[in-house]
RNA sequence: AGAGAGGUGGCAGAGUGGUCGAUUGCGGCGGUCUUGAAAACCGUUGACUGUUACAGGUCCGGGGGUUCGAAUCCCUCCCUCUCUACCA
């Protein structure tokens, strides 16, 4: 969420940005966001100074009770039935006018990073980085959900029986390749200096709300309504929600965790022919890391982060791309997004494996996540990314390392946690 | 799930209707002393809002109520702890 000074300080450049964004209705919303603020202060003002009035009144009721002038205490007492009555009537129009102002600004995405490129689609995002080079495959070279079966490692019919679509079963050296790439995933994560977290997977409102899921993105979240809590979509949820409502110390700074999850998504009505296989699913694995800095810190931190995520493909051996997405395809929250695409080279088409983002101060105002400098609090910058997801780079490892006996080699780098060379 | 106890500032822990936004201790910060440090002593130390600055306002788990006035009384929800039951 946009801090209301800020917008405040930096109209134009909350316009530019929202536009940027494609936000209906850019400088209309954002002054209205404005004059609703300057109506709360003004009743603001009007409330605490009535309350003011009331609590003098009190204390001088006090006063007379305990000189016992009771007559005068009475007549005190009746004075202030006015000024309750007025606070009472403030206090509604306040609550109602700060409503409003909420419910404007839970609509405002953040403003875009000055960098971020212009464009409103897909196609208009700017790749950035390309690294390795795309396998050369045979004619005959078979898709990973025709693999998948023909070695009978994940098993979709199977998963559709116990739950529905979208929730397969790994079977045999499909379960191990799964294991094998969260261990190494999160022993990468570790060697780079983050701290390992195992979070809930159900979370509350209140952390839905934390990271901008909820109020209004709750339809792509399942929903146990018997307790009211939500299979999270993503880890981010729950290891960045840790800091909601803290303040952190110098010596807690920077933050970097790192958790695996299952993570669970509705997808409603995005299901199509390009979505079979692995392509997308209800539930899956990934591995996400979170980091918390200092403002002036958090650009140096996304590289961080990049970097990270480069090596992960690499030592992979997985041709992979870099976007830096343009402000129509950023997300709600997001100030700078860069995703990484893997190349699966049956399919012949990039894949979406990880998607890292800088929030600055987006979350961490709904947070309410803070440090101290110069004695003041000020707002932290919190970041994540996908280091990685699983099905999307078992898929590219299944495509592109597939031998012409149907078989699959299974990256050096996972031999020693699989335990074997060739599915 | 049942019974009991309890949720107060970074932590510990007072406070049961009126200078209580909150005694005190620890921790933190600043200072005196010391070559330096420790100890001791003195001072300082919650958040939000608001003002040029002061003032003012709000916050003692969340919400609601009683009262001129609530951390303190009432209702309700949530959570924690102990015991019992159950259970991977």
């Amino acid at each position: 969420m946009l801090q209301v000074p800020f917008i405040r300080e930096n109209r134009e450049l909350t316009v530019a940005g929202l536009q940027k964004k494609y936000f209906k209705a850019a400088a209309e919303t954002v002054d209205q966001v404005l004059s609703l603020d300057d109506a709360r202060r003004r009743i603001q003002l009007d409330l605490d100074n009535t309350l003011a009035a009331a609590n003098e009144l009190s204390k001088q009721i006090g006063n007379l009770m305990r000189e016992g002038k009771k007559a005068e205490a009475e007549v005190s007492k009746a004075e202030t039935a006015a000024l309750k009555e007025r606070s009472k009537a403030l206090g509604e129009e306040l609550s109602k006018v700060e409503n409003e102002l909420f419910e404007v600004l839970v609509l405002l995405p953040n403003v875009p990073h000055t960098s971020v490129p212009e464009g409103r689609t897909p196609d208009d995002n700017l790749t950035i980085f390309e690294h390795g080079s795309l396998p050369e495959l045979p004619e005959n070279a078979l898709a990973h959900w025709d693999i998948i079966k023909n070695l009978d490692i994940i098993d979709f019919e199977l998963g559709n029986k116990i739950t529905g679509a979208g929730f397969p079963v790994y079977k045999g050296k499909g379960a191990r390749m799964q294991r094998a790439l969260i261990n190494f995933f999160l022993d990468e994560a570790i060697a780079a200096g983050y701290y390992e977290i195992q979070p809930p997977i159900l979370i509350n409102r209140n952390s839905g709300y934390g990271t901008g899921q909820l109020p209004d993105k709750d339809g792509q979240m399942y929903h146990a309504t018997e307790d009211d809590l939500f299979l999270i979509p993503t880890a981010e949820v729950p290891i960045t929600n840790m800091y909601r409502d803290v303040i952190l110390t110098d010596d807690q700074l920077p933050v970097r965790n790192a958790g695996h999850t299952p993570c669970f998504r509705r997808e409603a009505g995005s299901w199509g022919a390009h979505v079979r296989g692995l392509n997308r699913l209800h539930q899956f694995d990934k591995i996400e890391i979170v980091q918390i800095r200092k403002p002036e810190e958090s650009y140096i931190a996304l590289e961080e982060m990049v970097e990270h995520v480069k090596s992960l493909l690499e030592k992979l051996e997985l041709p992979y791309r870099i976007l830096h997405l343009c402000g129509g395809d950023i997300s709600f929250a997001s100030a700078l997004t860069y995703d990484f695409e893997v190349y699966s080279g049956a399919q012949k088409r990039w894949l979406e494996c990880s998607s890292v983002s800088n929030f600055e101060t987006f979350q961490s105002n709904r947070l309410k996540l803070r440090y101290k400098v110069g004695g003041k609090t000020q707002l932290l910058h919190t970041l994540n990314g996908s280091a990685l997801a699983l099905p999307r780079i078992l898929a590219a490892i299944l495509e592109n390392n597939q031998t012409p006996d149907g078989r699959v080699q299974v990256p050096a780098v996972l031999v020693p946690y699989c335990g074997f060379e060739v599915i």
